[in-house]
RNA sequence: GGAUCGGUAGUUCAGUUGGUUAGAAUGCCGCCCUGUCACGGCGGAGGUCGCGAGUUCGAGUCUCGUCCGGUCCGCCA
């Protein structure tokens, strides 16, 4: 036998006990005639102590970080507890010992505060993972996965696996492709989602299904996306939206309560698509935070039944009066920036990723007195209504963009985040939910010249839409006026849950009807033979009583990042790749031999 | 496809207007130390300044190219 406890077990109730330990070497620390050393393994550290008669064998066997021993010994109090860690009060006084496999000085520390930057880290991954604080993150994600597959089983889910070798489809992301031997010239396709396969289970009768699976989607990536990343895959028969919603905000509240011991008691918040467009700027809100959008233009009109024109266009400043939109936002309690701060945030905005013109701001000041950017055009009256419109008060910052109706309103989204992220009010301790619902159902592709699926092809549109998606004609023929076409009014049966501005899942009710999928199809413009060829085996399905049905999947490796309070995915994947998607431990992907190239029938390109 | 920041000791970084022998911390090695736990003290080794051109009497520093990495935009149904 190997050991008897683990390096995290011993406590003071433990002394006197005999014991043999294995695991890592952390630390020596030598004093002459003593040393101590701090083993550790996946549970914790233990203190060895080296007494003065095993100085001769430990000088013969010298000891270094990351060596692997086995130690025995008697369990003794210390003479000075370590109050920091749950074994403190206790060390192992050491009798005997073996070095079971040296190890040569690792590249950077491992420790909680590693020295080692990411890219020394990611190629190191296996002794990164040795540190706490990668470790705590994967424990923390098997944790979500326990829970969700604790509550799923509880509501008769049943967990299916579907095939990661399947057929590409021209639809969305890029697809991660691979090459079949047997079936020369002929290509799989890594699944994006199994989304017509769990489809397919509703209509072979498998009526609540799950599935904890890798995804895999061939597009740049990010600090919050990999190009193969794990889904909790959700699908459910004779449901609406609204035992989706049900259903799957309890789950989210159960993982909480089983990782983070949170109670989320209050009723998940929810909005329509248009709603968080207009008054955050963004489809994923963050409503830790209030500062909401102010449309300058129809506020004054709606709430004042003043027009722009009289207002603030007759203050003769060409750049609202030019705008398409005009939009405010009230920073609370910041109308003591300085110049120089107002100047900064100028730049922030007209950086090539926001990429406005320019920032106008207005000083509400604590006297009831107004200081503006625009001083020159407006006088003390029309900085006081604007103040009014955006219920700004005395010591708030206001700050107004102006252009473009959708840039404008994302632009302000994204400053709403940034003055949230200098004012400190993204408290990573402080979890909030949200429903996003009523998506457009279609987008118009403007490359493309058609309609495209916002979510994806198989959710069916709003049920009172349905007769105005099946009654009319997809396509389009002024391309410059698609805005007029019926088709962009229908609204989708789709819902994203959205946690502190982070889109977490996302799904929708299906198409279950033939007909009304073949429309969909057309809509995208497929052809009928195009559709039966990429879709047919679904379509032919359809025909074989389909069952109405719905579903979601949630992006577990974000979900994780968000619980756990880290910006990035990576260090909850145990290995995960870099932001050019390769992995730099393995080196891959790299060059295959010639021999394989020759069995796939496949050449080189040239260089 | 684009923007932007970075690449200097094993590691994390500093390096001024271009100017003598490129520094710090940490890690590593050696010696000392019987109660440390970020141990302490003394000493030591360790660098093709990512790579390639160019400007210059002289380049870590300036210019161009290139490679690698981070973040973001596009993209991600």
């Amino acid at each position: 036998m190997y050991r008897t406890h683990t390096c995290g077990h011993l406590r003071i109730t433990d002394v006197n006990r005999t014991v043999t330990l294995c695991g890592w070497v952390q630390t020596i620390r030598k004093f002459g005639a003593i040393s101590f050393v701090d083993l550790r393994d996946r549970y914790g550290i233990t203190q060895l102590l080296f007494g003065e008669e095993l100085q001769t064998l430990l000088d013969a066997n010298p000891l270094g970080r990351e060596f692997v021993i086995q130690a025995k010994g008697f369990v003794q109090e210390r003479e000075n507890k370590n109050l920091h860690i749950p074994t403190g009060k206790i060390e192992v006084l050491v009798s005997e010992f073996s070095i079971l496999n040296i190890s040569n000085v690792p590249p950077f520390t491992i420790q909680d505060d590693t020295d080692g930057g990411d890219d020394l880290r990611m190629k190191y991954r296996y002794l990164d993972l040795r540190r706490n604080a990668v470790k705590k993150n994967l424990e923390l994600r098997y944790a979500v996965t326990r829970s969700v597959r604790n509550y799923l089983h509880e509501e008769s889910f049943i967990e299916v696996e579907t095939p990661f070798l399947i057929k590409s489809t021209p639809e969305g992301a890029r697809d991660f492709v691979v090459p079949s031997r047997m079936n020369e010239g002929q290509f799989y396709a890594l699944p994006q989602s199994p989304q017509t396969f769990k489809q397919l289970l509703m209509v072979s009768g498998y009526d609540r299904y799950f599935q904890i699976v890798k995804c895999f989607r061939d597009e740049d990536l990010r600090a919050d996306r990999q190009p193969e990343f794990t889904q909790i895959d959700c699908e459910m028969s004779f449901v609406e939206q609204e035992d989706i919603l049900n259903t799957f905000e309890k789950m989210v509240k159960r993982v909480f309560k089983d990782v983070k011991d949170l109670d989320y008691e209050e009723p998940v918040e929810r909005m329509t698509w248009e709603d968080a467009m207009w008054q955050y700027g963004i489809d994923k809100p963050d409503t830790r935070f209030d500062m909401e959008l102010t449309n300058i233009k129809t506020v004054f009109k709606k709430n004042n039944g003043e027009t722009f024109p009289e207002l603030i266009a007759g203050a003769g400043f060409p750049v609202f009066d030019n705008a398409e939109t005009v939009i405010a936002i009230v920073v609370p309690q910041c109308g003591f920036y300085t110049r120089k701060q107002s100047d900064e945030l100028t730049e922030w905005v007209k950086r090539p990723q926001i990429g406005m013109q320019g920032l106008v701001y207005i000083k509400c000041n604590t006297d009831g007195s107004f200081k503006s950017s625009v001083d020159k055009f407006f006088d003390e009256d029309k900085l006081e209504a604007i103040a009014n419109a955006c219920a700004a008060r005395a010591g708030d910052l206001i700050l107004m963009l102006a252009g473009k109706e959708e840039k404008t309103r994302k632009a302000a989204g994204e400053l709403r985040i940034e003055m949230a992220k200098r004012l400190n009010l993204r408290n990573k301790e402080t979890f909030k939910l949200l429903w996003v619902m009523d998506f457009p159902l279609f987008e118009y592709d403007e490359n493309a010249n058609r309609w495209v699926a916002r979510h994806h092809p198989f959710t069916a549109p709003k049920k009172e839409q349905i007769d105005l998606m099946l009654n009319n004609d997809p396509s389009i023929k002024d391309a410059n006026n698609y805005l007029e076409h019926p088709y962009s009014d229908i609204k989708a049966n789709a819902y994203d849950l959205v946690l502190n501005g982070n889109e977490i899942g996302g799904g929708s009710i299906r198409i279950f009807q033939k007909d009304l999928q073949e429309k969909m199809f057309a809509a995208l413009g497929m052809s009928k033979d195009e559709a039966m060829q990429k879709f047919g085996f679904l379509l032919n399905a359809f025909e074989y009583g389909a069952p109405p049905h719905g579903g979601i999947a949630f992006g577990l490796d974000r979900l994780c990042s968000i619980i756990g309070g880290s910006e990035g995915i990576r260090d909850f994947i145990a290995f995960p790749k870099n932001n050019s998607g390769r992995d730099v431990m393995l080196d891959a992907p790299s060059a295959i031999d010639e021999e394989q190239l020759k069995e796939l029938n496949l050449k080189m390109r040239e260089k």
